[in-house]
Formats: C-alpha cells, sequence, structure tokens
DNA sequence: CTGAAAGCGCTTACAG
DNA sequence: CTGAAAGCGCTTACAG
C-alpha cells in the first residue's frame, strides 16, 4: 500500500503551484482552460484520487449526508432510500445510511455516530420514544435537519418537515369506498395516537361522518401479519364490512393473503385499500388499489431541499405536504 | 454556528494535554483511570464531539465502509444491507451506501466517490457489465473488498467472494418437488448465463438427471411480473408441468398471484419453490417454500470478515459459501 | 503515565 | 491568473 498521490504531486507534474491544483479541483472559473487541462492530465497521468478528509477538515463540509430510517425493511422505506441516495449522488453527496430499526436508542447512537463524520446535513424518518434525547443530539449538531415522513414534534418544528398528505389520502380512500357502495368500511393497522395514524385516520372519519357510516376502527402494527389476523377477525366479529382502509400497504396485503382461505372474493364481497403503493401491490391478488405518495417525486424534492439548504443555506419552511393520489386496482373494484 | 470545541479546548478544561486527551479517546490503557475520567468529564462538560476527518486525515482510517448494491430495491438486499449496517454500527463502522441499480456506470462513479471519502473496505453485490472499468476502480482503491452474493470475477478471483451455496439450494429445491411427485418440473426465471443463474439452474438439473425428468427452463427478469407472464404461458404452452423451482421469490410471488385467475390450485395442481425466502413468502397465499440463505447469520458474517480484514489484516480465503436450507411452507405441499 | 513538536492533505486568504 | 504561508483537529513518535 503505497500512499496516494497528493496535489503536491500533481503540482510538481504539471508543473504549476498547489493552490492552482486546488482551485482545478473546486472548479474555480478563474484557472485558465488550458492550465485546467494540463492539471486534469497531470492527475490522469499520476492516479490522483482526491482526499476528502483534508478537504473536510479545512472547509468543514464534508459531502455526507446521514439518512437515518425508522425501518428500513419496509419497501416503502426502502425505495425512498433507493432513490434518495441516487438523487444526491447525483448532486456530489454520499449518503450514510442508519436504520434504527424503530429504537430511539439507537437512534440517539448513529445520530451521534454520523455528527463524528462530520455529516454536512440529516434526513431523518425518527423512530419514536425518547423524543428528547433524539432532538437533543440533533440540535447539538447544528446542522440542516429534515424530518421526513414523521415527526417527533407534533406540537412546533425545530426541524421542518417534509411529508406527503396523509389527510386527503385517508379521505381520498373513504370516499372511493362509498362510491363503490360500500356501508361498512373499517380503518385497519397504524398504531394508536401515532400522528401518521391519526391523519390518515382523520381523513377516514371525516367523509364516514359526511355519509352518515359508522366508523371501525381496529389499530395495530403495520405489517402483512397484523393484516391477515385482521381479516379472520373481521369475518368472525364484524361479518358486515364490506370495505377497509389500511394503515399502509403491508396490512392490506396480509388481508388479501388472508382471503382465499376465508373464501372472500377481496374486490367484490370485500374491497381493500392500502397506502404507500409499494411495488409489491400491483402484482398482488387480486392487484392492490392504493393511495400513492408518489416517492419518487418525494425522494427527488428531498434530496434539492437538503442540498440547497446546505449550499445557500434555505432552509425549508417548517412543514410541506406533497401530493397523494388514489391508484385504483382489482381489489376495490372487481 | 460557533466551531466546536477540539482535543485543546478539553485539554485545558481538564487540566492535561492534548496527546492525554488524544490517548483517552483511543481507549489507551496507558492512561490512569483517574485521568480518564476527568477527562471524559471535561469533555461532557463543554460538549466535546470527536472530529473523524481530522483523525482520518493523520491516521488513514476512516471508519466508513462503503456498501455498494445493485438493486436495493429488492427486498433480499434490504434486509440484508439492513442488518450489515446495524452489526457494523456495534463495530463502531459507518456504513455508506451505494445502490448501483444494476448500472455498471454509475455504479464505477459511486465507488470512486466512496474512496474519495476514504471508505476504510467495500462491501460490493456487483452489477454486471463493464466489468474491467469496476474492478479497475475497486483496484487502485488498494482497500480491502469482499464481494457478496455475486462476482465479477468467475475465474480467478481479485476479490474473496462470500455467497451462499446456491447450488445445493438448486438441489434442495428440486429433490423436494420430485418427493412430492412432481412429474414435469420447470426453472423460472434469472437472466441467462449468470454466474448465479447457472449454479441454482445447476443443483436443479442434476437432480432432475439422476431422476430421469427432462427438464424445461424459461430464464427471464428476476420479477413478479415475469412471474406472472411466466405462469400464463406456462399453463398455454406447457400444461403438464406441475412443478416449478423459480429463480427467486419474487419471480415465485408473481406465479402465485397469477394462479387464482388462471384457475391453478397453487400448491397442489402446481407446486412452487422460490429461491432468497424474503419476508413476502411467508405470509403470501399460500406461503412460499423457499430456498433460506439465512441472511442475519450472513450479513453479520460478512461484517466480522470485513472488520477483521481492515483491523487484523485477515484477508478471508477467495471464496466462502454459506449453508442453505429448505423452508416448506404450503407453496408446494398443500 | 504525560508533554512538546511535527505532520496528515487539503483550503483559504493574501500577495503579486 | 498563480505562489508562499498558515491552519483545520487530530495522531504519532519521541522525550521525559
Amino acid at each position: 500500500m503505497k500512499s496516494r498521490p497528493t496535489i503536491l504531486d500533481v503540482a510538481k507534474q504539471a508543473g504549476v503551484s498547489k493552490s492552482t491544483v486546488s482551485l482545478v479541483l473546486q472548479g474555480a472559473s478563474s484557472v485558465k482552460d488550458e492550465t485546467r487541462a494540463s492539471v486534469r492530465k497531470a492527475m490522469a497521468e499520476i492516479g490522483y484520487v482526491y482526499n476528502r478528509s483534508a478537504a473536510t477538515l479545512r472547509s468543514s463540509s464534508s459531502g455526507l449526508i446521514g439518512l437515518v430510517i425508522n425501518d428500513l425493511r419496509n419497501p416503502f422505506f426502502t425505495e425512498f432510500a433507493a432513490l434518495f441516495q441516487m438523487e444526491l449522488a447525483q448532486a456530489g453527496f454520499a449518503t450514510v445510511l442508519a436504520n434504527s430499526d424503530e429504537d430511539p436508542k439507537l437512534q440517539s447512537q448513529m445520530i451521534s455516530s454520523l455528527v463524528e463524520h462530520g455529516v454536512s446535513g440529516f434526513i431523518i424518518s425518527p423512530a419514536y420514544g425518547d423524543e428528547a434525547s433524539t432532538l437533543a443530539v440533533l440540535e447539538a449538531a447544528n446542522t440542516p435537519t429534515l424530518q421526513v415522513f414523521r415527526t417527533l414534534e407534533p406540537e412546533g418544528r425545530t426541524f421542518p418537515l417534509l411529508a406527503p398528505d396523509y389527510l386527503t389520502g385517508g379521505r381520498l380512500a373513504a370516499e372511493h369506498l362509498v362510491a363503490q357502495g360500500c356501508k361498512k368500511i373499517a380503518f385497519l393497522g397504524g398504531l394508536e395516537g401515532r400522528p401518521v395514524t391519526r391523519e390518515r385516520m382523520a381523513g377516514y372519519l371525516s367523509v364516514l361522518e359526511e355519509h352518515g357510516h359508522e366508523p371501525l376502527i381496529l389499530t395495530g402494527q403495520s405489517t402483512r401479519a397484523f393484516g391477515k389476523t385482521m381479516a379472520v377477525q373481521l369475518r368472525k366479529d364484524h361479518p358486515g364490512v364490506d370495505g377497509v382502509i389500511c394503515f399502509n400497504d403491508l396490512v392490506a396485503l396480509g388481508v388479501l393473503a388472508a382471503c382465499p382461505d376465508l373464501g372472500i372474493k377481496a374486490g367484490r364481497e370485500l374491497r381493500v385499500v392500502g397506502f404507500d403503493d409499494i411495488e409489491d401491490g400491483q402484482d398482488s391478488y387480486p392487484p392492490l388499489t392504493t393511495v400513492s405518495c408518489n416517492i419518487p417525486d418525494f425522494a427527488a424534492s428531498t434530496a434539492r431541499q437538503i442540498v440547497a439548504w446546505i449550499k445557500e443555506g434555505k432552509a425549508p419552511p417548517p412543514e410541506s405536504r406533497s401530493p397523494v393520489r388514489l391508484v385504483i386496482r382489482a381489489s376495490s373494484s372487481d
């Protein structure tokens, strides 16, 4: 492992001073094209590799962005993470990943580690619990920080929140089921009392009230397994239910998977709507009607905003909501 | 944004020299317990944050590991990435993520960027194509590099490969279907000629030959959509097929999703086996029989090996295969 | 067990 | 447009 060439080596090779090399590296417009070219050529010749640690130390900007996700195994977050990382790479930033796995202790630890690495910004879809400590670490970091999808601060906002318009999503889903003629519509999944659950549910509740329908709410884990269990329970305890709005697609896919064994025709006897529009829903049986949050746009917009904040100091507004839309498939309209 | 305290500030606060602070930071055993305690206390008092860029510059070890994945949206890889990241965090390393999205150009670019950030090691599940250029960038990095799941170097090995024993997996799947009484077993999905496809298929082929069965191979994309299409095509062109081994679970889930509309009873008339054991397969209808690669163990072992290589210079053997096992569920044994 | 000094590879003013 | 000098915050020998 011989040590890598430095800008001094490049300078020598190109016959200029190291300042000039540094300027070329930073893309400064003040360097003559000719000089720039010869510097670039020298770099290629000796296999120069930019050392960001050195640059970071001097300029205190690492080009690293910390992405902290509460549950990376949920395809919804994965899709976001993958797209966000790629957007960021385009803008010249690398993404340091941390999966907090819904564990606030782990979350604080990982954030601290990212701070040591000098990340220039944070994107966090936070795990709930021990909010004060997480917020304290983040605040101490004193670096642009965006909350996405969820917030640790239901009241007031230290860190701007970017989230889909969950409430409208809940409304769209409920209106659709009412329009399909459903008489008894249940809301399934979502942890009680969480802001996201509350918002999605609020949309559902307001529509039901407008139409004089009785609501039925069964909160719980947001997993396939919970969806399966609930399908069984609905059949047993609430046979009248003819439509369900699920907290997310995983729950909905669980419901759909349980239907055949229960002899329920999903999409006819039981109309099912999910939330998130993960890829799996396109190929389930039957294909899943769902509220799409348009993750590709959301990821691109998140990347743009954190980069703008870092580069130009423009903090986004305390809260922005991105549009959602209903994607109608056979699970609700057979 | 006032600048952060440095070890000098800590030293002043604690009344020791900055070397001592540095030694405490590194956990050197030569520092008196009492001194160590007072240094730690000083750090807490003034809110000191370790600056890794500075440490990296001097010691040329960043504590960053680059994870380059060909398709992060595939749940199989996501699960690996999430678990690997968490293992690594335990060992004091942060994970920088790059999704190459099966694009070799992007892959080279992202690797270069990670090299600039001074990653101490690479884990790569490579995208195929333009192998020479990817390998060149990696080689120039001159840092511990492990290939996982796939290799860019079918012959010889510059970078050790860690992969599940795909061949045995293919055999287990085929033997199981033969034991279930299947007479005509097809192999679905996997891109033609890729090493991973070849290995899984080889296991299948050898078992079929042992039993005097005719093989039927339909390669293609490894997606749910492909599985759905193939189910239709099987019904039309190869109605005799009573068992399928799919390249991965996504293909298998696609086949299962298509069965109801085709009037096929999956698990009886058509026995389906997948590969990977992603979570979704537990809750599909019917639950999916599959070859498990035991990702939690695999991720932990990968983390251990890269850390050992970095810290102790122990490179793993050129190739190691981890055990697989068949998980039998209703999709093949109703 | 602790201190003083040098240096990692850049960027940043400041001259010219 | 280019050079010489200082400094970012650590770690690393080397003395004591």
